[in-house]
DNA sequence: AACAAACCAAGTGCATACAATTTAGAATAC
DNA sequence: GTATTCTAAATTGTATGCACTTGGTTTGTT
């Protein structure tokens, strides 16, 4: 379980997926800033890679909404309010499409080794770093998003994950213990095939409301530019 | 080999741009076949560009899942039944969710809007040629996601749409006028804030059977295969 | 001093050259 | 006739070079 190596020899992975790994990492934790333009060389002398490779990285970013397409060149998304409202929204429907499916097609064995897992992380939660909290927290949702036995959806929900990172980063501090049992009510929920109260579970979950929304962001900012300072 | 065209002038289309578009018309339209590996060179010179370019356009389409990444080069997706399916399944979902919001954000005008496009396009559709069918059906749908306010949503359904396109495609030959009526049934629903009738009649509207989906993909083969022979 | 014009530097997009690996084919041995 | 090995072509991944655009700076003119 966790995070499991992707690369089947050593060292045989291609430049540009080195490269894609790399920058995905910075932006989902916005190591790279908003509105910041991407110098193509640059960043390919840091990275150690030449520029087509690098341009190969960027373009896959660029198609899964970590980067935009400026006038000029490309840069980090900025936290556009509306957007990344629009993201949760986009989430909370598919989460719970994801929900309705699980409920249908999970098997008793599959859930109760979610069980078995919620009940050791919340063990090791109390003393947990966000990161690791994060770790676990998408660890829940996609190992529920695999039971619902919808590979499309499941993609679709791990790229919005993405997108939405460091406000999910963030909103985590202010929910440590509230995630744990929630996650443990959506699950009991399946389990009982409750699949509206397990829909209920998910939304009420999942910060839905805008002002929420809209105050992560705030604190993003502060993140993401004390960061730097 | 000399003879350049360096172009810079005139249309203002990057080479990447041109060839992406000419490619997705194609990869839409099962121009080229599942299975059969693109060679880069070969296409490079059909379609007047360099590899540089292509290969962006390329994996701009593996990124959007209208190619994928075989062991070595790209190939044309198979028509996998169990994703195909998924696919479908994805796109129920997801429209559902448009339906909701739509049916919540809407304006009456907006609305009526729609409404005069489906009177239009039935006084067209007796004699319309099933390409013409698509876009009209495309159109409609289209219409309403942006009407949910999403962007988010919009442009994944707009992903799943072409990916299954040929399979709607196909499907579209049995369907001509329950699609219809079936586009006004929804229409009303929404335009009565009916939302749970609205959901309902989208449900229906797709296909959502396997075994629709099946044959649809059976006779998606067929139309394939005897274009090239 | 203000403004215009011309030049310069940097950066992107594209083409091509190069490297490494695979595949096809031919020749030879059995 | 079949199998095997060696060689050559082909194909992808990466690096580099070239052209064109742009934004800024400097210089010249009033």
């Amino acid at each position: 379980m966790g995070a499991k190596k992707i690369t089947t020899g050593e060292g045989k992975i291609s430049s540009s997926n080195r490269a894609y790994q790399m920058l995905r990492e910075r932006l989902l934790r916005f190591k790279i800033l908003p509105n910041q333009k991407i110098n193509e060389v640059t960043l390919a002398a840091e990275l150690n890679v030449s520029r087509t490779p690098l341009r190969e990285a960027l373009n896959r970013l660029v198609a899964e909404g970590l980067l935009v397409n400026r006038e000029r060149g490309l840069s980090v998304p900025d936290l556009e309010p509306e957007l990344v409202c629009e993201l949760f929204e986009a989430r909370v429907e598919i989460e719970c499409s994801i929900i309705r499916l699980a409920c249908e097609r999970a098997s008793d064995d599959d859930l109760a080794e979610i069980a078995n897992f919620l009940t050791k992380s919340a063990a090791e939660s109390p003393e947990a770093s966000t990161d690791r909290l994060i770790e676990l927290d998408i660890h829940f949702h996609d190992t529920i998003a695999q039971l619902s036995g919808n590979r499309v959806l499941h993609r679709t929900l791990s790229n919005l994950n993405d997108r939405i990172h460091l406000v999910r980063w963030i909103a985590m501090e202010g929910r440590r213990e509230r995630t744990q049992s929630e996650h443990r009510e959506i699950l009991e929920r399946i389990r009982a095939r409750d699949t509206d109260g397990a829909v209920a579970a998910v939304r009420e979950h999942i910060i839905h409301r805008n002002e929420d929304i809209l105050s992560a962001i705030k604190a993003a900012y502060g993140h993401v530019y004390t960061l730097t300072a």
